[in-house]
DNA sequence: AGAATGACAGGAA
DNA sequence: GTTCCTGCCATTC
């Protein structure tokens, strides 16, 4: 098997993360700090929104990870900011002024069925 | 090595 | 319910 590095986990912070994102289903938002949690590394949201910035995957539904009070990290005003609005809208998510309705359990049931092994 | 920066979070005002 | 301010983590100057 292909032991990347030898002392270091099975797979590193950024594919756990990725895989988080991925989880997220479509009609569906979470924060930075619960897709950090939930890919184990609880503390670790800012972390989140690096991987975002570097990715280049387009199917990644990056539109769907929000700030923890519900709004988008972009700048209202930005083509960014509305690019992410249109994808919401296209999975069936409503922005209100910026920001939509997200979970209000995400540190609690999110991380026990997500906790790591 | 120290300071600045960023797709953040959480509690205070 | 919002806006502000401070704390955190990792990376880049």
């Amino acid at each position: 098997m292909l032991t990347r590095n030898m002392k270091s986990s099975p797979s590193t912070p950024e594919q756990r993360i990725l895989a988080a994102i991925r989880a997220v289903p479509r009609g569906q938002v979470a924060s930075y700090g619960a897709i950090a949690r939930r890919a184990g590394l609880p503390g670790r949201a800012r972390l989140v929104a690096r991987i975002l910035g570097r990715n280049d995957d387009p199917t990644l539904p990056w539109h769907r990870i929000l700030r923890s009070d519900g709004r988008i990290a972009f700048p209202p005003g930005s083509a960014e900011f509305a690019e992410q609005c249109r994808r919401l809208r296209a999975d069936g998510v409503e922005p209100r002024n910026g920001r939509v309705r997200l979970p209000q359990d995400e540190g609690t049931l999110d991380a026990a069925l997500w906790a790591p092994r």
